[in-house]
This record gives structure tokens, C-alpha cells and sequence, in this order.
DNA sequence: CTTGCAAAGATTGTACATTATCTGCGGTGG
DNA sequence: CCACCGCAGATAATGTACAATCTTTGCAAG
């Protein structure tokens, strides 16, 4: 038998069956169902969600502690807009988190991680770029995996809070072909550097990925805009 | 006349003349007049400053949207501990992300930008180490100048929410004089590398910079913290 | 000593009052 | 005649009071 190993590694699931208001406003905004620069008016949250305007308003201080919105005083709160800017700010964050990230997980690796890495880029291979979203949750998966154990717990939530957001990007500006191949031929590259304990090498090859994938999402997102603004 | 430029470039004022809930819960939890998993009732918090309990409610959401508070369902708020190792995990980002501040800043610099860090760097050596306080706003002051302009406005943000929780850790534990001739020391230096240009050299330096004033505040935390248990 | 239950205490949710901002209309001056 | 100012009504945010629900705590019984 081959690398045929079964990922059962669960993510955090953010969204649970009974969600809370918090995290449907949440989803309404990182998914574009709440456009850039939207208005919140709590009255109208509360009766979405069939609740009263208290849980709304505790809702919205949180989001606007997270930066999903903004507030000004006595004229209420807006949807933070995600545009390209902003996909570029993080992307360009998670180029230099993530390196960190890699080049303590390849000191501590053992052989049954890379076991479990392999299973999951075996996986994506067997797709054969069928399931772009299960192949979504495995990149994400693949990474999460590295970065789970780290000592730097805030380095870790600022990651999986950025990647949260992009995650959802990538739902509303799905991943090409071409892009895919060159997630699987990173990723590959990465088990190579890792199992050869190249550190600086791994390093680098995690930037270029994460730098590649932003780009193509950005480029993806200027081409919506321009297209959307085309047929206004 | 050498360079005698006073500055006056005002530091985005946190809390002004009449603090909002918020800032003054804000304030007592970096101050460290809220101790470290301290619990956060609020109805004293209402009492204490003498609202009622919905702004206090609405402050606490907020505070856990930025990492603050921790809260746990039906069993209220508590105050995130700032212990040696957050401070390592604030540190370890902020070596990632000030050199590539720089290094952009390197690339946009103008003799008058020049000009004012020389002023601020100046006014520092006048004061000849007398006056820890000031010293420390020209610090802030210094970097902040540099990284103002940045088009990365998350990447800034992060920076000043990450310098804010240090002015407070280095307000409880001062900055020892060797640090304040090191900080001295590496500015200069970093002066030097904008000057030249160096834009490689200036992250580098910057990189041992920021390294440095870590690790001595988190040897000052754990000097201070070993002291109180002996004192116990 | 452990277990269970009741009362106290605190959080969470609802209803309402207060205060500030936005909107549309009419009047006034240029 | 048109532009601007100001004022009232509407709309929405902010603050207060209170009810409902959950957790904790202390005491008594087994």
C-alpha cells in the first residue's frame, strides 16, 4: 500500500449548529453578504435574528475589537470593506508569519508528522483537482497541522484568523486550475525541505507559496471588480 | 546650530480628558492595576465608574475581540495575563514585521524625514539618560515615525496595539540605563543604514533592535517576578 | 466525608427612556 | 428664481431598569 493514510485531523470549527448572533454577523461579513461599507443598524440585526438589540450590540464591539467593523460614535457601525488592500495587507503578514512558523515546525518534526502531511498532500493528489473545496480545507488543513503545536499562541490565532478571512475570499473568488497545480507542486517541495531538515530552505519555499496564493486571489478579486464594473 | 529640531509629532493621544468605559478597563488591565486572571464583575465594573452595566458589558466584548478579556459562557470576564510569555509571542511577530517596515521606509525616505529622526535621536542624547520617561515616548516616538506612512495600515495597527502593551510592561519594569545607551546605539546605527541606503542592513538592524528591548523586558519581568516570590 | 438541594450571586436577554443624528420641508436672502 | 439656512419629525444609537437563566456556594442530611 501507498501513502493512503486517512486525515480524521479535525479543524476548529468556528460555527457550531446553535450559532450565536456573533458569529452569523460574523459570517454575513467575511462571506459578502454584508457588503464593504454596509450599514449595521442593531434594530435590524435584533430582528433578523429574531433576538433583542442587546446581543446584537455586544455582537458588534466584538467584530469591532476584531476589526470586522467599524464605529463611529452616536452614528453606529459599518462592515470594515475587504478589498484588495486589505487581502494584500494580510497576505503580506502571513508572508512573514509563516516562515516563522515553518522553520520551528522543521525542528521539531518527527516521521509520523510527515506521515500525516504526506496522507493529506496524498489526498489532494488523489482529488486530481476534482473537489476544489476539499481541497480548499485540505490546504488549509496541511498548514494548520504545522502551525498547531507552536509555542507562540498569538502568532498562531493571528494566522488562523487571517486565513479565515481568505478562506472565505477564496469561496467567493474560487481558486483556478493553475493555481491548484502550484499549491500541490509547493506543497510537495515543502515535504522535500522539511525531510531533509533544510530549515532556511522550507523557509522559503512557504513565502513563495503563501506570496503565490495571494497574488492569485487578488488577481482574481481585480478581475471580478473589473467585470462587475463592465457590465454597471 | 547643530541639530537642535524640536519635535512635535503628536502621538495618536489614546485616552483623552473624558475616557469612555472602555479605555479606563483598557487602561487597568495593561497598567496592571487588574491582575493577571483577575475576574471582571460588571456590576462592580458598572459601580466603579459610575454607569450602568451596558456600556460595561459592550467595553468587555470589545477588549475580547482585541485579546484583552477571556470569556468564558454564563461565567463572565477575565483579564487576559500578560505574563513573560506574551510578551515573547508580541515580540517574536514584531522582530518579523518592523523590518519589513523599514525596509519600505527605507525606500520612500527624504532628507527632511531624515532630518526629524535626526531631531528626535538629538533630543534623546541630550538628555543624557535623565529622564527614562521621555526617553521611552522618543522611542516610540522614533519608530512610529518611520512606520506612519506605511501602506499596510493592518500591519501598522498591529505594530501600535503591540507597542502600547509594551509601554505599559516597560512602565512597571523600567528600562535599565545599559538598554536606554543600547537603544541610543542601535538607532544611530539604523540611521546610518537609511542613510546609506541599506535597505538590508536597516531590517537587520532594526531586527536586533526590537530583539534586544525584548529581551529585556522579559528579563525584567521574570527578575521582578522571582523577587516577589521570594518576598511570599 | 460525600452528596444533594436551596438560596445567593452573576451573566444573559428584554423592554423602555434618553439623547444624538439624519431628513425633508418651508422660509429667507441674494 | 435659486441656493442656503434652520427647524421640526423621524430614525437610530446610547444608557437605565428589570426579568430570566445559569453558576456557585453553603449547609444539612445520609
Amino acid at each position: 500500500m501507498s501513502t493512503t493514510l486517512t486525515v480524521d485531523t479535525a479543524l476548529p470549527e468556528t460555527l457550531d449548529s446553535s450559532s450565536s448572533v456573533y458569529e452569523l454577523i460574523r459570517d454575513d461579513i467575511i462571506s459578502g453578504r454584508l457588503g464593504a461599507n454596509e450599514r449595521l443598524k442593531v434594530a435590524d440585526l435584533a430582528e433578523r435574528h429574531g433576538t433583542s438589540t442587546n446581543p446584537v450590540r455586544e455582537a458588534l464591539q466584538q467584530l469591532r475589537g476584531e476589526g470586522f467593523v467599524v464605529m463611529t460614535p452616536n452614528r453606529g457601525a459599518r462592515v470594515r470593506a475587504m478589498d484588495e488592500d486589505f487581502i494584500r495587507d494580510i497576505y503580506e503578514i502571513e508572508v512573514l508569519i509563516e516562515p516563522a512558523l515553518t522553520r520551528w515546525f522543521v525542528r521539531i518534526v518527527t516521521d509520523a508528522d510527515i506521515a500525516v502531511l504526506e496522507g493529506m498532500q496524498a489526498e489532494m493528489e488523489r482529488l486530481n483537482y476534482a473537489d476544489p473545496v476539499r481541497h480548499g480545507e485540505l490546504d488549509t488543513l496541511f498548514h494548520h497541522y504545522m502551525y498547531d503545536r507552536h509555542y507562540n499562541r498569538h502568532a498562531v490565532d493571528l494566522w488562523w484568523k487571517h486565513r479565515e478571512i481568505l478562506k472565505a475570499m477564496s469561496r467567493r473568488h474560487p481558486t483556478s486550475l493553475a493555481r491548484r497545480v502550484a499549491v500541490l507542486r509547493e506543497h510537495r517541495q515543502l515535504l522535500d525541505d522539511i525531510k531533509a531538515q533544510d530549515a532556511d530552505k522550507a523557509a522559503a519555499t512557504i513565502g513563495r507559496h503563501v506570496e503565490g496564493s495571494g497574488r492569485h486571489i487578488i488577481e482574481q478579486m481585480g478581475a471580478a471588480r473589473r467585470n462587475s464594473a463592465r457590465l454597471r
